[in-house]
DNA sequence: CTGTTAGCGCATTCAA
DNA sequence: TTGAATGCGCTAACAG
């Protein structure tokens, strides 16, 4: 591997000028700048990234807690992690995850201390994170997706739940449905404080109370089989239910199950919304379920800029940000009909 | 952050004192180590990562190239990952993810040519995969999980496809079934060259004619409605079919529901015998599905052992291993059962 | 517009 | 068993 020097030699420079031709962060003449830029080129030179780091003090890479290798089937960390990565090479840093669960925060603390990242991002906040706590701790910039308890005080961008489960409300309502079910994710998610499942909860019950309309919400774990029993749960409770809001994709198949064993037809008798979904899902379905779709892609990029503004003084604070998901047609949804005695 | 000059100051020692105290690379007096320890305790001293990396010429850090971002739903990567994270904190290395397609080879071939890692390991290999002769011809050391076309001649690890599927229809085979169905990944795929699909397919081939049975056999787009059109298509091909091997995980709950839906038991009527699964799958169906799970955690430490062999020459060399899938006991299993006329 | 040079924090060789 | 000194490759003053 040829170094600066080598390149500097080369063109017949010196090694500032190879630097500043690399940064730009000085003026060159274009006489000068293409000797350099051909020396490098026939040298086949790549400036080394552990020198420049300490050099510079700053790595230029930001690391992603990514807890998702804890869970098998699910998430919509995909356009996540996509957009996230996208939006740091358009600022010069680079994307790496560090493949931690959430109860090895040392272990993730401890590489940011060792200065192997400028930055943190954190994935799937609980209410109470000891991630978060303790980055917070050692003064590690971060930024979270998902918030803590005491909501808007740190850095963080999230899905708006309340908007888009009264939005879903709202549309089904406006079908003319007034007997609708949630079924959520599990309750054991719901009593550890995963943000998701008990926004979503409380946004339902909010949702529906507020049109004078009773929630029939349900906790279900994340699979088929499960999925169908609560199905059956909800329409045994609710006889008159005509709408189905989802948050929990796996457990949806188990929705279709139950309702086309009952000779429910969708949206015929019951329509179903999936909401915060993956792309695609939808189309894993038959017939082919509406979502409004988790806003992945412009999260990943907003959670890059939250933690760049904090680290980079120059650029403009970014404040959090919520966003709703976003509606994605399928062949579920239909006007409410009459259940009873049909 | 203080430095290891602060300790050695603090600790009265000079700062090669810290260094070897640190590294254990030459013998230290009981006492001067205790007062070392300390000083480092006490000024909450972390060793600058870049600087180590800088002086030592290595980075200690392997990067594994993660393209599952790339798809939704699916993926046995998980426990793989979490094994190679963990062989390599034991062996004194971190694993980070690089988050790029297959396609954005440069990009990551740029990041280990800067020196931002000691090698790579990478996934989801195709048969000509162009990730690795990019990472070959810049000499960057790696291994691979899966196999290009010259098997034997990189280094490498993989699931034995061959073993599985011949002990899948052996297993099979003994339960009396003659007429067996295999479910494959998608016939893109398949044209793609991906590995797992190609071996699988011809191994059951081999496995069925071996024993002089035909073999019918189906690629599947991996989603639940792909995989339901092509069981009934399975079963008009062959009516007498008692059993099927799916190595389509999305696909498999498709299947179900086509036996469910004409009615035929599982496992009375077909078993059902999911291949290369993730962890869990088979849970999520009812009855539980048979599966024989992918090795993940064994090819991630293998990997790692395969890679570092490489990286230090002391290391012995890890020869190439294939592992096959190991039977994890489902419910949907049982003994042929002639269904013509039944 | 360009060159010189002092570190960045640490590993490691050479001396003692 | 320990210390002093060199340099890893680069950035960013400082000087011209």
């Amino acid at each position: 591997m040829s170094t600066i020097a080598d390149v500097a030699r080369h063109a017949g420079v010196s090694v500032s000028t190879v630097s500043y031709a690399l940064s730009g962060s000085r003026p060159i003449s274009a006489g000068t700048r293409t000797r350099v830029e051909a020396s490098m080129k026939e040298l086949g030179y790549q400036p080394n990234a552990m020198a420049r780091s300490l050099a510079a003090r700053r790595t230029q890479v930001i690391a992603l807690l990514y807890p998702e290798v804890e869970r098998g089937l699910g998430g919509t960390g995909g356009e996540f992690v996509r957009a996230a990565a996208e939006r740091c090479r358009e600022q010069g840093y680079q994307l790496v995850l560090w493949p931690f669960r959430s109860d090895e925060a040392d272990q993730a603390l401890t590489l940011a201390r060792q200065g192997m990242a400028d930055g943190v991002l954190v994935m799937e906040v609980v209410t109470d994170d000891q991630r978060v706590a303790k980055l917070e701790a050692a003064r590690v910039p971060y930024a979270m997706i998902g918030r803590t308890t005491d909501a808007g005080t740190r850095p963080s961008v999230d899905v708006d739940f309340d908007t888009t489960v009264e939005q879903a409300v709202a549309h089904l309502v406006g079908l003319g449905h007034r007997h609708i079910g949630f079924v959520n994710h599990s309750q054991a998610m719901l009593d550890a404080g995963y943000g998701p499942t008990v926004r979503a909860a409380a946004a339902f019950d909010k949702a529906m109370t507020d049109r004078g309309l009773v929630p029939v919400s349900r906790t279900c774990e994340d699979s088929p089989v499960v999925g169908r029993a609560v199905t059956a749960d909800l329409l045994d409770a609710d006889p008159d239910l005509t709408a189905i809001v989802t948050m929990n994709e796996l457990a949806t198949f188990g929705v279709y199950a139950e309702l086309h064993s009952r000779g429910l037809s969708i949206p015929g008798d019951v329509s179903v919304l999936g909401i915060v979904s993956s792309p695609g899902v939808g189309t894993l379905s038959y017939p082919p379920l509406t979502t409004m779709h988790s806003p992945g892609a412009a999260l990943g990029r907003l959670a890059v800029d939250c933690l760049l503004g904090q680290l980079d003084p120059a650029r403009a604070a970014v404040p959090n940000q919520l966003i709703p998901c976003v509606l994605e047609p399928g062949m579920s949804l239909g006007p409410a009909r009459t259940r009873r005695g049909a």
